[in-house]
DNA sequence: CTTCACATTGACGTTAACGTAAACGTCAGT
DNA sequence: ACTGACGTTTACGTTAACGTCAATGTGAAG
């Protein structure tokens, strides 16, 4: 666990472009330091990156990738700010959950598929 | 559960124009029949477009979508054509499985940062 | 017959999320 | 001093998944 990244160590660690990488930052998704003209990622950084990647394999725009990874370090101190964020984190349960749904029903789809395949299989006489 | 839908039916039950519909046939996502010029919706035709807006709840794109749909009524009837179909399927299932992972993974994150945000809130002395 | 809701096919416009190319800076190694 | 690997910004190109007209057809109701 190293202090610093450059853009290619993150670039080869995650399998994705610097091009990727600035653009991320060009929409205010990470925000490494300078050193001179130079990008500068600190874990903090990478861990946004893995978020911002995990909230892609889930098929979520940037910008919800955004409202969500900003939900992490928020620090808000009034009770207004608080509450408003609790209910965004309600909100997101509900999606995640919905895709919960999803995927179990999806599994169980392809469970049926399979059946009827390895069923169509053996009827051939064939190992598997 | 009627015998036939018109676009719009459809349409409306699913809340996406018939623009949407429409496309999804272009690309061969759905097949309806037709009666004269207009189309005509069997329940066949309304699962398969359940189908694809659960995968797109899903993040998958539509080529993607049509992959998978179309392992639904794939009735192959050479053995080599049935391995290849079992192995897609598996591809699949690790797929969600990862998809899994990451849900799981953002809602024990959620659980965190709501907790840090409760602490928050009863030393500000707030009722919930 | 006309109106009206609903349907059709084109065709061009739009947004997100990068790809790609150009033109250039910088720094360690030989 | 030169090369090569790596970095930078700027800017135009691309693809997917529709949106948005426009022009037109069609069937039932008044």
């Amino acid at each position: 666990m190293k202090a610093v990244y450059s853009i290619s160590d993150l670039a080869a660690e995650f399998d994705v472009t610097t091009r990727t990488i600035r653009f991320y930052e060009d929409q205010g998704l990470i925000t490494p330091l300078r050193q001179g003209t130079r990008r500068l990622f600190r874990p903090r950084d990478r861990t946004r990156l893995k978020l911002i990647l995990r909230g892609k394999r889930l098929g979520f725009s940037l910008a919800e990738i955004l409202e969500i990874v900003d939900l992490y370090d928020a620090a808000p101190g009034e009770s207004g700010q608080l509450r408003l964020l609790i209910s965004k984190i309600s909100n997101r349960r509900a999606y995640l959950r919905q895709q919960l749904q999803d995927i179990e029903a999806t599994l169980s789809d392809l469970d049926a598929v399979e059946a009827r395949c390895v069923k169509r299989m053996s009827a051939l006489g064939e190992s598997i």
